[in-house]
DNA sequence: TAGTGGTCTAGACCACTGG
DNA sequence: CAGTGGTCTAGACCACTAG
């Protein structure tokens, strides 16, 4: 690990003790270097993370001031990067399971040629699952992904986590896209997240890329209202 | 504006130019060293911007890659700090127009002393604001902000920009926090929105802060579900 | 093994804040 | 004015990738 990123555990760790209190003002800069026997720079990486974080601010001329964070401070995300929904309930230890409703080969169509930045001949996985968190549906899953990306996809994957199967196959993730929306429920939703015809559903469209830049997968979540929401940051750069 | 800010957006124009093309490498660091007089770690500071925007991707060893970006590279938002809905839209020249349905000075309730971390006598200004974008409901605007301030707020200034006037003002913004979630519509909306009883709402509840981390805006944007969605960009770290 | 990007340093100058 | 954080440099070492 980066000496940057240690420090800046440190801090963070420092700060959710309340060893630094809110409103208070960080050591400056100097102060840090001496304590850490670090450069400027790094201190300043360590920083920077915090204050992407939204748990620091710092200003020229006026040093560095530990916000209040009672607002996100008991978020289960760290809005980072996907890495399934399986690990994110297993960082809070709830069951999650799946149930998989279809799994084919097919050719894709121009939309999901699109997504995927792939030609008509080269075929893909289409996959729904339904997700049940605790006994209650959760979210159905309209997943594509390109088959040679994939290899030895099978039904006792799908079953439990598809991002634990691409982590033993050493597949890297760059990124993702997202586009969220609310829409009306179908008979595919009402059916299976087991939702009333007025019932609205949050939709999260999704493309993964991977390090090479490639998508790896395309999918339409379909959540109930009353189950899931999104919280994102926004810090100033 | 700082060296390395100028040359990412250097970097930038030669992307979206074609100059460096997808999937090919970019020159490595040592060359832009010498083609910008830079240091390292300033070409470096250059291209993680890029990199956080998801045009390019680095990795030790092999070089920093020029990704497809056609999925997001029309996105008329770039992700960043909230700068309120006018100046969004003049950006992209469509008339937006606001009906101030409803203006007042009211005490916090519980919810609102919360989200504003504020007391109970400590005044705020509630507004309710229908924003119409080409001569269609767009989104109804419930918002809270603290009277200290925003003083002198005006009908005729709700009836423009907010986010013009905190400009006038000299405020600065921090960042944000956001929760995004699905739900029915309600009769305001039904009334406002113009929309049908079974039409979905996109709720987006924001927390806005300032550069000493007071909270400056508590606000619920009930859109159109057929009319706004929200785009976002999530880049490995 | 050669070439790449990631990290780190020590020191410098500057812009800004606040008394 | 003194003290703060923001930027920048030149050079160094290391981790990783690929031929």
């Amino acid at each position: 690990m980066p000496k940057y990123e240690e420090i800046a555990n440190i801090l963070r760790d420092r700060i959710k003790r309340g060893v630094y209190p809110s409103d208070s003002l960080l050591p400056n800069q100097t102060d840090l270097v001496h304590e850490f026997s670090a450069s400027r720079m790094t201190i300043k990486k360590a920083i920077t993370i915090l204050s992407m974080e939204g748990l620091v601010y710092s200003r020229r001329g006026s040093g560095t001031k530990v916000l209040k964070h009672t607002f996100w401070e008991n978020e289960t995300s760290p809005f980072n990067v996907y890495h399934g929904l399986s690990k994110d309930m297993k960082e809070t230890n709830r069951a999650l399971t799946s149930e998989v409703i279809h799994f084919s080969v097919m050719f894709p169509s121009k939309n999901i040629q699109e997504k995927l930045s792939i030609e008509e001949q080269h075929p893909v996985y289409k996959i729904i699952r339904l997700r049940i968190l605790e006994d209650k549906p959760y979210v159905l899953e309209h997943t594509y992904m390109p088959t040679d990306l994939v290899p030895g996809l099978t039904d006792e994957i799908l079953k439990h986590s598809i991002y634990d199967y691409l982590g033993e196959l050493g597949v890297q993730f760059a990124g993702a896209f997202r586009n969220i929306r609310a829409a009306k429920s179908d008979q595919y939703d009402q059916k299976y997240l087991n939702c009333a015809t007025d019932d609205p559903i949050l939709e999260v469209e999704q493309v993964v890329y991977l390090e090479n830049g490639r998508p790896i997968e395309y999918s339409r979540s379909r959540n109930r209202y009353d189950q899931r929401g999104y919280s994102l940051l926004d810090v100033k750069a």
